[in-house]
DNA sequence: AAGAAGCGCAACCGCGATTCA
DNA sequence: ATGAATCGCGGTTGCGCTTCT
């Protein structure tokens, strides 16, 4: 029953990779491709496991790895993507060609926090360090950053929060495509038209829930838990589908109804 | 000059999900 | 249907290099 055992692990070497254990390793993967790492080792005269010869390649030796620093966008990128899909390295890493999840994680961990805490913001929760917990949550906005200042910014967080704080709109302001808290609503342009299309149209507001994982363009799947009483459906309108459209596109995410998963390089 | 501390990064470990005999 | 092997991911460790005292 089941498999052979993938590898030898006694007569594996274990630690860094020699320069010959490199070329062999890229010689057979030009000759092979990738695939089937438990019997890559064998084959391509290496004593390492399946397993390290994975992370050798995807980490290291792939060509199309981008080497050196992160510029400032890629770390603006890193620091939105993960305010949104929190610890989900892999992913952050399918929208950054050339970086892998293990080169992203570990300059998050030692640059990008250092750089969040810097700016008073807790890397974690990617709020305001000094914010009390009992402060009420407020949404992520799919904003464009492109404000002509921070008066404008300052104005539309008015309009769209009503009664907020001053000091959180310091903040926000601040940092104005971080979010507070891992609560997704539309873009507020985009948000505001649909408002006003819907009270012209019914007389009366009605804002429709939408769930994280549809916003991550789950909609339909077993993961979307929200409920949409005006269609049974959960989150199928189209109006909701758009929203979607538009949240990832603030993301450089732009896509027609892209499962997130798809993200990952393979 | 030398030891300590800090930093950056490659590699390892363990676990959950998936695959397959 | 079952259970072991494989894959892929996130967390952690260890080592070499740099900076500080």
């Amino acid at each position: 029953m089941g498999r052979s055992p993938c590898c030898e692990k006694s007569h594996t070497n274990k630690g860094a990779w020699t320069k010959e254990e490199d070329e062999r390793l890229i010689a057979y993967i030009k000759a092979h491709g990738e695939g089937c790492w438990r019997s890559l080792p064998k084959a391509a005269g290496l004593l390492r496991c399946g397993k390290s010869c994975r992370l050798r390649w995807i980490n290291y030796l792939r060509p199309d790895l981008k080497r050196g620093n992160f510029t400032d966008e890629e770390d603006e990128l890193i620091i939105k993507l993960h305010s949104l899909l929190g610890n989900k390295w892999s992913l952050i890493a399918g929208r950054l060609p050339g970086r892998t999840d293990n080169e992203i994680k570990n300059y998050w961990n030692t640059h990008i926090r250092r750089k969040l805490l810097s700016r008073g913001i807790d890397p974690t929760t990617h709020r305001a360090i000094n914010e009390s917990s009992t402060q009420r949550v407020t949404s992520i906005s799919f904003t464009t950053g492109n404000y002509k200042d921070i008066e404008d910014e300052k104005m539309n967080i008015k309009a769209e929060f009503g009664t907020i704080k001053e000091d959180e709109i310091s903040s926000r302001a601040q940092c104005p495509d971080l979010n507070l808290e891992l609560r997704i609503s539309p873009p507020y342009q985009q948000n505001q038209q649909k408002r006003a299309l819907e009270q012209s149209s019914t007389g009366s507001w009605r804002i429709s829930p939408i769930c994280f994982k549809c916003n991550l363009g789950l909609k339909k799947s077993k993961d979307c838990s929200c409920s949409d009483s005006s269609n049974g459906n959960g989150c199928s309108s189209s109006r909701n589908t758009s929203m979607n459209i538009a949240a990832y596109d603030c993301l450089g995410l732009k896509t027609n109804g892209l499962d997130y998963r798809t993200l990952e390089t393979k």
